[in-house]
DNA sequence: TGATATGCATAATTCACTTATGTATTAATC
DNA sequence: GATTAATACATAAGTGAATTATGCATATCA
């Protein structure tokens, strides 16, 4: 895990990505693909996870699907067509501040 | 200026390399260095800046010089050498945690 | 049968930040 | 010559997105 002060003001952009790119999830089942994709690094808590999947469908971000599997229930999410035009949005404002930050730190920055 | 959520967690390792990469420097002059290598982007407040550097100091990881310039009081940071190596490790994990981030939001990042 | 994983939710707390305020000197502008 | 902007420090109050803690319930594994 990371130093998790790095981690913050980064959620939202994450689960709109993760959703605009693996399509209609639900909330335990966003905490695992993060976990994969991040080779373990990022592990979503529950306190802030839902919390912000609620107030980005308050704000119209993401539309909601409720489904009983046997005695269990599951929420399902999914992007909005506002909620799919603000994660271009969202993920090109972090790159560009990824690549001002390179600059200010002196680094190179590339993947692997 | 960035969504300044995005900024979060990164003041230390901003005011810790930017000493490191030129030496001795007063608050109110990293403000300036970090405007002018971000292009106007990150605009330090002074809110944020002066608790921070004097947090840094109480850790022993800065060390403070205070100088009259004629009447104007200047206070000068300079890294410890444990501040010196701590600059490595957060850097390092800086960059480690958007190598993560590239990943799972599946962009490719590049200075420029 | 007891622990772990799955699945949702919310309340209390923390803490790094923003915003606001204060003091003072120096340079620029009108 | 007076007002504004820039330089230079500092701290207190307030915010808000996170962590931590707690609660409920089902399903699986050992």
């Amino acid at each position: 895990m990371h130093s998790p002060e790095l981690l913050k003001g980064t959620l939202q952009t994450i689960l709109l990505k993760v959703l605009k790119d693996h399509g209609k999830m639900y909330g335990y089942e966003i905490t695992q693909r993060v976990k994969e994709l991040s080779d373990g690094r990022i592990l979503l808590t529950e306190g802030a996870l839902y919390p912000s999947l609620h107030k980005l469908e308050a704000e119209g971000l993401l539309k909601t699907e409720t489904v009983m599997m046997g005695k269990r229930v599951r929420k399902y999410y999914t992007l909005t067509p506002e909620g799919r035009s603000l994660v271009k949005e969202r993920v090109s404002e972090f790159v560009d501040f990824i690549r001002t930050m390179g600059n200010v730190l002196q680094v190179e920055i590339s993947r692997q």
